[in-house]
DNA sequence: GTTAGGG
DNA sequence: CCCTAAC
């Protein structure tokens, strides 16, 4: 499947709120669409979280969801129910909101100052949520189950980021069945009879800055338990300058303070090395700064193969010569 | 919490 | 890029 950031160019609501420092996240415009995290990182992944939540809002009768609604969840499907979402056939709202796997991390963005919300959040037993699990091979793992009961529980009562948005208590059906994180929930429980008339009332939007941190937790989090790798994208020339630049100042080993030095968001649009749109770039943590430094003198000096030399091939000559002469001057691996 | 090194 | 022992 394409990735999010591929199916749609960036703008929409989110460039319109124009609050939501670092969203760079495309999808239709009119399309009244967030997610947690925000699709700040989808662009850099071929592929959805392995525990991707669809929250649907719905108060008119969509045929189109409906019949999406129906068959199979996977990420498949998403460009479709964008793509519907984005051409509301009148104007009542749809919202689908993802809700993805809140890291444990994220409590500690609270612990850190992290401010009142400019909103009050609505009690969790107003909502009416339909909710289905995408992407998800997990089958009914109890410890994992309990594990996301608890961080839900945790976003429920306190109200983490991940339910940062007011929301409005959609005035339809109650679930039919009990909404536990399967993929099989049973997601027409949520969905208007068809003709009911109800609507749900346009909603006010807010949107606010992240903290730097936040962006960190959110796209280069510890890795799931699939397997997936976070940060597929290849590392940018401009990237690998930053690390070259930042060796030669910290000299090797101080991977955290490199990392914070040279490429924490803020640095990167005071250098403008990074232009807007850099700012979805995968986030590098100190160990991938380790990790790439390793590779760059395997590459150049310790095993300079061609394959190893092949896919750093895009880096110029006078960058090469540093990483050659850092090298020696700071041997790596010790 | 960080880092080094193997996978 | 992931994982984890060692610090």
């Amino acid at each position: 499947m394409e990735s999010w950031g591929e199916s749609f160019p960036a703008g929409g609501a989110a460039a319109a709120a124009g609050t939501m420092e670092g969203w760079t996240g495309g999808f239709p415009a009119g399309a009244h669409l967030f997610s947690d995290p925000p699709l700040y990182w989808c662009p850099s992944s071929p592929i959805l979280p392995p525990e991707t939540a669809f929250e649907v809002y719905s108060a008119y009768d969509n045929s189109e969801i409906q019949q999406y609604l129906e068959e199979p969840q996977d990420e498949s499907h998403l460009p479709d129910l964008l793509g519907i979402v984005s051409s509301p056939t009148s104007d009542h709202d749809t919202i689908i909101q993802t809700c993805a796997h809140v890291p444990p991390e994220m409590e500690k963005v609270r612990e850190w100052g992290w401010g009142p919300m400019p909103y009050t959040a609505l009690p969790e037993q107003e909502e009416v949520p339909a909710t289905t699990v995408l992407g998800s091979e997990r089958g009914g793992n109890e410890e994992e189950d309990e594990e996301k009961e608890e961080m839900r529980e945790a976003a429920g009562s306190t109200c983490p980021m991940p339910c940062r948005r007011r929301r409005t208590p959609v005035p339809t059906a109650a679930p039919r069945g009990e909404g536990s994180c399967s993929s099989s929930i049973d997601l027409l429980a949520y969905m208007p009879k068809s003709g009911s008339g109800l609507r749900q009332p346009r909603q006010k939007r807010h949107w606010w800055p992240m903290p730097d941190h936040f962006w960190d937790f959110c796209s280069a989090s510890k890795s799931n338990k699939h397997g997936h790798r976070k940060n597929n994208d290849e590392w940018e020339p401009e990237e690998v300058k930053l690390l070259v630049d930042g060796i030669s100042n910290l000299g090797v080993g101080r991977w955290t303070k490199l990392k914070s030095k040279w490429f924490s968001p803020q640095k990167k649009k005071k250098n403008k090395c990074f232009s807007a749109s850099d700012q979805v770039r995968p986030v590098r943590t100190a160990v991938h700064l380790k990790d790439k430094w390793r590779n760059l003198v395997k590459a150049y000096v310790s095993k300079p193969t061609s394959k190893n030399k092949g896919k750093n091939a895009h880096l110029d000559k006078d960058l090469i010569n540093k990483i050659k002469l850092l090298a020696v001057e700071y041997p790596y691996p010790k």
